[in-house]
DNA sequence: GTCTATACCGCGATAGAC
DNA sequence: GTCTATCGCGGTATAGAC
């Protein structure tokens, strides 16, 4: 791993665990390997850790890569879909980096960094646009009447609560799995066209 | 205000703006108007400050008193209920210094002071007791037929997340009630036995 | 691009007079 | 219970050799 990206991947480790402000850059040096000086032949500044951090991770692994065939295959029964694409994005967000990066954006959100707003939203926006889509999709297919916007948010919000209360503290638990299964089915059973 | 009071007070307002570990003793002495050292005459340390002042929080203006007897007489028309309730909620949380609390306790979240662990449940956990009784209640009286625990959370975590991600940034507006009474209508539509 | 050495500052906390 | 004065530490960041 080139030194620039040990960097990143240490401060991630750091800052989620002790926070932004409370790591020190010596903190980051010593877990890279490398003397204190030579962060700054990276980064100008420890505030730039953090913005290069976040920019790097918004871009890497979108959500929308766990919409696969297979799982795209199953929209012709939807409460079998949406089941599925719960498990998969908890699945996802259970990954240490996403946990990682979960809390480090709580512990700094509404803090400007620079010009960088921190809001808890970077967590969930591309997950409500593709949920949204099918949604939009299935409305088409007069499969649900609701309106999109607020079974965007039935659907989502009890998912992303489970990420922020419950996936912040590591192991995480199949109850949790079997929680967003629950919800799912609720979900599907109430927006069904009857 | 005494001095103790005062200090509690400015410091939840700067925590809430800093963050706890970016936050000195220093600024927190200039914003209650005394020296440095006198914050040593009521704490014994920053982390004390931090901890008396959740402790305090959690005991003052409990969640249970917007069940007032107003509210209470609703529970006859269900659906009346849970959007007064809702409101009640949105309106409580959108209190400044409930705003300060929550940036407060997101910034801090699974962040141990002393013995004190600090977790988003913090904010929830009381809201949650009232409404497991509530609709315990109902299920009694056959107004309900699914699982208390998940309704709780089908009920709550649609207004929590609101509270998470659009009333931690002040100020807040008419469309964020919207959202609750249209979630509060939703839900009832769907739980209230057919 | 890494190192050693160091500048300079603000931090939390304490001592002791009033 | 407030003040002035001060301690010692650890913080970010830079200079300049290799």
């Amino acid at each position: 791993m080139k030194t620039r990206e040990k960097i990143i991947s240490v401060s991630l480790k750091l800052f989620s665990n002790y926070g932004f402000a409370a790591t020190s850059v010596r903190q980051i040096a010593a877990a890279a390997g490398i003397r204190e000086s030579s962060i700054y032949n990276h980064f100008h500044s420890k505030d730039e850790i953090l913005i290069e951090l976040i920019k790097n991770h918004s871009q890497l692994n979108p959500v929308r890569e766990i919409l696969n065939e297979e799982l795209l295959d199953k929209l012709s029964n939807p409460v079998d879909f949406f089941v599925s694409f719960s498990e998969e994005l908890l699945k996802k967000w259970s990954l240490p980096e996403e946990v990682q990066f979960t809390h480090l954006i709580l512990s700094e959100h509404f803090r400007n960094i620079g010009e960088l707003k921190i809001s808890i939203s970077i967590l969930f926006e591309e997950t409500r646009k593709i949920v949204k889509l099918i949604l939009t999709e299935m409305k088409k297919n007069k499969l649900i009447e609701d309106e999109v916007e607020l079974l965007t948010e039935e659907y989502l919000t009890p998912l992303f609560f489970i990420r922020l209360e419950k996936m912040t503290l590591l192991p995480i638990d199949q109850s949790i799995f079997d929680l967003a299964q629950k919800h799912s089915r609720f979900f599907w059973q109430n927006v069904k066209r009857r």
